[in-house]
DNA sequence: GTATAAAAAGACAAAAAAGTCTTTAAATAA
DNA sequence: TTATTTAAAGACTTTTTTGTCTTTTTATAC
């Protein structure tokens, strides 16, 4: 289960993403709000992005958070790994610290089996994904847009 | 990801499972030392499965752990659900508070396919199936046993 | 230039999870 | 009966995660 820094990390890029797409450049009071996160963690957790290079911001009036166009499609895998790490796609199922291939936890294979397919699911999904899933309606943030 | 908890849980769960094979009921102090796990809180966790009735201790000398040869096997999702609850098997893949098959988040139905996987694999698995793993040697606890 | 509006930064606080210590209760062996 | 061994119980501590508050920096508008 991700940490609710990464759900809310996802959860504002996806929300700047849209809004990006209008050309407008949300604040991170605006963002929280709209995605029903706290106000301060939800700037903090941006602030994280700007600073490994997953998003920009500008400071001052008429400023807040863009994606660089030019950027490549940014992926859940890499919010996560930005935000908490990788363990959540290497740690052994039931916690052993040398659970391998050759020494294997007696749930070895069939949690990696699982823990594989999240792995392909936040690599091959990315933000604009879920954006457009947003827009087109098949998929809901929170409050609705227009 | 499972909590600590759950996972010294399982662990100390099967440990005693293979002890009772040889009619043997082991102790905390045992327990805790041979899955490497902290004394003290594999004591409390361990005092909680019982209090839920999903295992028996004993005290006093020659006391220790073990399971009701009588009682039905116990799943993986026993376990989890007594230590940590069901959030796990809930909860949205982005933390959205009301996301549900009509109001889906953006990645919804491709998050609930791998949770309800998950959810399969810790109801159809038994403490005896680790078991059984580990005396036929094809799954490692932590030592070898003998 | 000065006021204003925004993000950045860092110290701080609260809550949750993980872990420890000490005392009590219960069972057995002697 | 008494000493010993074991689990139970509960208070306590530490660490991690989550969240807040205050100040600083930077950009823009006037």
């Amino acid at each position: 289960m991700l940490s609710k820094a990464s759900e809310y990390a996802i959860r504002a890029l996806v929300y700047i993403t849209i809004k990006n797409r209008d050309a407008v450049r949300p604040g991170y009071r605006e963002i929280s709000r709209e995605i029903e996160a706290p106000e301060q963690f939800t700037a903090k957790i941006l602030q994280t992005c700007v600073r490994n290079k997953l998003l920009q911001s500008v400071r001052g009036r008429g400023g807040g958070f863009f994606f660089d166009p030019e950027s490549k499609p940014l992926t859940l895998i890499e919010i996560i790994n930005t935000i908490e790490g990788m363990s959540l796609f290497t740690r052994c199922g039931i916690g052993l610290s040398k659970c391998s291939d050759t020494a294997p936890c007696p749930i070895h294979k069939e949690y990696a089996v699982i823990r594989d397919q999240y792995q392909q699911l936040t690599t091959n999904t990315t933000i604009d994904n879920l954006a457009d899933k947003i827009i087109s309606g098949e998929g809901v943030l929170n409050r609705m847009f227009n």
